[in-house]
DNA sequence: TATGAATGAGGTTTCATTCAT
DNA sequence: AATGAATGAAACCTCATTCAT
């Protein structure tokens, strides 16, 4: 009976999952509103009300991916083991691991991007769900490291965003159609030695 | 009579300019889908009808919003005349220029680029005539100091990309709702100061 | 489960056909332009969005409807049947057949005859399905007839559009209004009587 | 003065003319409602708001070129003169004559004809100042050579419908696109002398 | 629960007509 | 009288959502 209910539980979680992968795959490839329920049914391979028997509307596909996206971040477990390796290699670590998690949601983030920019509460779960914790961890991070004596005195705040900007932005220029960030994008590990070095060291003379 | 023409041809471009503009405020505020004709009609104090004396179809605001962004980019004798400023001189200069020439479009950009990014014809465009002139324009300029013998040894393309990827980066983050990079993004000589520090010297020990 | 596919297919067949003949008696009434999708629609007793889950345009309806009408051509055969039927007999019961099936559709054929004759494609279909079957068929007809001695030697190509002209043709003075013809085309078997006497047998002295 | 307001009154007659001859070719090549007012001030070389000085909607242009094609008819006098004519001549001379009144017309007729078909006014006026005009005509000249006694026996009437029939239903055959029928149209005499033989003596053996 | 046809609000676009210049 | 930009009604069509089966 207990087991009846939990296997129908699983059945609507596995359901709800299939609908939603074919929901992003749908939006990283059209965007969010050239996406039309057809398109994500057919992907889905299911009929389009069905869709409605599991989310009540399209936007509620969005917060239910959004939610998905929230645990891509670094987790804190993760940044605090790390706490022991030095800097450098710390930063080709979270680099790479963070292009890892987040390369194969590119598309998908800026299909939905506008959509959530522009829309009250989407936003503020993305920040606050997604954004904000990304930030505040690395920079919690830092700020350990700081106490460690291991970076010069700098603003923390400042550079937690100057370093996840980096990050981030490098996904518009890829995405935007620069062949040298795409070649990039897709060494994760060159890119962060590169980084790491360049961050660590600075470029001047 | 030839001041006629060009007293009518003054008239139909400041209509232009006046639809246009209307036209980036609403895509701004809302985003490109879920804004409507109606809307920049309303926006533009015309009738719906009379933007397509002007312009052949909604799509077509946009390509015509992307050219005026294309004139947003820093000039190239701007660049040539910086190359006696010493590089931390420089660097502040060219973030403080480029985001007071980015910002008031910052909205406006992100209103329209995953239709951009879904578009072919469009995202070619964005990419050859704003983002990859840009990134063409200082990667030069950057090569030129290097054989000057301002930088170390880096590589400069990779260089590049990450320098500017902060600053398209940190756009999202400021949209998606850090009060810190706000606050950063308000205050440009502050935030180019600390980037120039940091990018030069680095942060390491 | 063989059978709810084939009762789905049936009534998908059976709802196209209702749109169809809805669209057809609009297009007969106000012809094609004049009659707008919400016209249609309650002519249909479905809501207009209901069209297009048919129908791919406005346009495809024609293109539908001209299909129907290709099936409105005298079978061959009948016509195959028909060659041992003296020539006075064949031409009235070949001109009585075909009014029976046209007339119906008579100002169906007029509502949509611009529309076609100004549109490439569907002109080619209407020449190549509908007016060119009936022209050679009869062609085809006469001429073993005149293999059979049964008609003088006249040039058969030229008969045959001549002999279809007065059916075509009277359509359009029964339109345009004579109540003349009008009794006349009400009449199949006088006319085909008249028809039949003058043809054969001319009018001179 | 009164020559000034005849020179008025002509000038302002040849614009409308201009603007007429325009219109029905606009008409004749895309049909009525594929023609725009744009299209057409563009063929007269004027501007669109100009047409709306002589014409009082789109619609009185096709009232206008009505009654241009009213005077296409053949004559009463040219019947009148051909009494004489023995009856083949006379059949080969009204078919010439008529197809050359009308050859230059046919597209336009076929462009206007459903708009006038399904336009009350219009189809009165098209029936009352063209059809039956030509029908009486050719009605009261045919019934003169019976009491002649140049024809045999026939129904006076429907022979005028039948005959006519052959002229319009042709240009239905040669605009549907049979190359047959558009090779006699453009041979007039060729075809008049055939119709004329086939119509006199009948085509039986 | 799954289906997919039906719905209809609302989107973009066209174009005949008006009217200030 | 001529112009052509402005207008806005109305057209066609799309698509998120509903609901009977």
């Amino acid at each position: 009976m207990t087991q009846d209910i939990s296997r129908r539980e699983r059945r609507i979680a596995e359901r709800k999952q299939q609908i939603l992968e074919a929901a992003a795959q749908v939006f990283a490839e059209k965007g969010y509103h050239r996406a039309t329920t057809k398109d994500i049914a057919e992907a889905a391979d299911v009929a389009e009300g069905t869709i409605y028997n599991y989310f009540a509307s399209k936007d509620d596909l969005i917060i239910a991916i959004l939610g998905g996206l929230a645990r891509l971040n670094v987790q804190q477990t993760m940044l605090d083991a790390a706490l022991d390796q030095d800097l450098g290699e710390f930063v080709r670590y979270y680099v790479t691991e963070r292009m890892r998690l987040i390369a194969p949601y590119q598309k998908l983030v800026f299909g939905v991007l506008p959509e959530i920019l522009h829309h009250e509460e989407l936003r503020e779960r993305y920040s606050h769900e997604f954004v904000l914790p990304a930030l505040h961890m690395i920079e919690a991070h830092i700020q350990q490291r700081v106490e460690r004596g291991q970076l010069r005195d700098v603003d923390v705040p400042t550079l937690t965003r100057i370093f996840m900007s980096i990050l981030f932005g490098l996904q518009i220029i890829v995405i935007a159609g620069d062949p040298v960030s795409e070649a990039l994008w897709e060494n994760p590990e060159q890119l962060a030695a590169a980084l790491a070095d360049m961050v660590l060291k600075g470029v001047g003379q």
